[in-house]
DNA sequence: GAAAGTATATTGTGATCACAAAAAATATAA
DNA sequence: TTATATTTTTTGTGATCACAATATACTTTC
């Protein structure tokens, strides 16, 4: 819970095309996900700033648009601050990524068509070649990719960013989730999913993304295993 | 549709102890829930700001937190627009609200005591004060203030954000939609709901609340009078 | 040595400005 | 009159600065 410790920042090369505020929203939205920042850890402006050698403008927009997601916290001091996570809220999170996403599985599934069948199948594919490399942050992008490709299909889609305001909150965790599931758990919740899109039965493929999701946060059915998860991401 | 329609903007008067970007951001809100920005309308900061007596700076950010909960809509060439609206995005708002809510209503349910359900009593004694006095943006307020309050007596309540990102973008419409519902409905779902919370029934709570959102959209049932709201709100 | 008070440094906030990109208005050509 | 080119204006962006509020470091006091 220590509020000054150093952090690294390893963002990625601007993109001339995009405004410098996207770019600092972009890399520090990826720090927060892949849990760059510890729980508790606060962030100033013009640490930032420098850090990523911008002036201290995008870098406010850049975390108010963060907080406005719940990615990050604003305190009543007006200070930014890294989220802290406890069991029951790591458990509220969960749960409401179950109902969120099979909500939004069913609404997609009338809309996936063969062509985008083709591409979660290509997903997938990416999922095990990550897997085989044993690169945690690469399977945690690509099972994300996976479930958002699903999920967008629907053209009228008004769930997806409310889902990945719940990803960024449960980020940090879920790399430290993938060092702990077995590798063959993800695999048949995706192929179990894919067969239900084949035969259109939205009622099994909720169940498919519901077991995907409680696959992927097993390690927290064991409560003192998810506090020391806890502990640990929060720097012990 | 029309992008440069004069606006008009009544702000609440300025609390010294909140800050400027709270202001406005809060003005702005209002202004966006009540359906006082006709979809489709462009804002530019400088307006804004003129409008509201500030600098360009604090409208800026509120802008953007506002389209970070989908509120505002940021187009490709920087443009801040009030979103348009169609028929099937307004029933995946409605969808998408039944699924949350009644998701957030049962996992509020165990921590309801007899405090906060007289709390919620009082608030649909409101409601009814506000029918009375035929106050629509009165009634509008209080039934959010209704469940807000049972969600929010989840301690560890993460959907309520959420929630209101999706009030947000149907706030303009549900006003509307208030001027053709019934006086007796609003009121029978909500006693439906708290007798279903005395009895501590998660499944007949999400059944009453699933109704009642139900019922405040009804209105949408009928696809052609749907359009012609939506026709209406987009300035024909 | 611990607590309270003071001084210094740091921080978020909000205003102002320069600039490039985009939109609107105007002028030109067919 | 319509389509195209040019100018003018407007707009978002990002940097810099002043200031008040907060946090930190230091001193004093008991």
């Amino acid at each position: 819970m220590d509020k000054h410790s150093p952090i690294t920042l390893n963002p990625r090369p601007r993109d001339d095309s995009q405004t410098v505020t996207q770019w600092v929203y972009q890399s520090l939205r990826r720090a927060v996900m892949d849990g760059d920042f510890l729980p508790g850890r606060q962030l100033t402006i013009r640490a930032l700033a420098q850090m990523l050698d911008v002036s201290p403008m995008p870098v406010r927009e850049a975390l108010r648009q963060l907080a406005a997601e719940n990615a990050l916290e604003i305190l009543g001091n007006r200070r930014v601050m890294v989220p802290q996570m406890t069991a029951m809220k790591f458990t509220e999170l969960c749960e409401a990524r179950i109902a969120i996403e099979c909500h939004a599985a069913a609404r997609a599934l009338p809309y996936i068509d063969a062509a985008q069948l083709k591409a979660l199948q290509q997903q997938d594919a990416a999922i095990n070649t990550a897997q085989a490399s044993g690169n945690l942050a690469q399977i945690n992008h690509h099972n994300q990719e996976f479930h958002r490709l699903m999920y967008s299909a629907n053209p009228h889609q008004v769930s997806l960013s409310l889902i990945e305001s719940l990803w960024l909150q449960l980020g940090p965790f879920m790399r430290l989730a993938s060092s702990n599931i077995s590798e063959h758990y993800l695999v048949d919740r995706h192929n179990e999913a894919m067969q239900t899109i084949e035969r259109k039965d939205a009622v099994a493929l909720q169940l498919a993304i519901a077991a995907d999701i409680r696959d992927g946060v097993a390690f927290a059915n064991n409560p003192q295993q998810l506090q020391r998860f806890i502990d640990h991401s929060n720097g012990q």
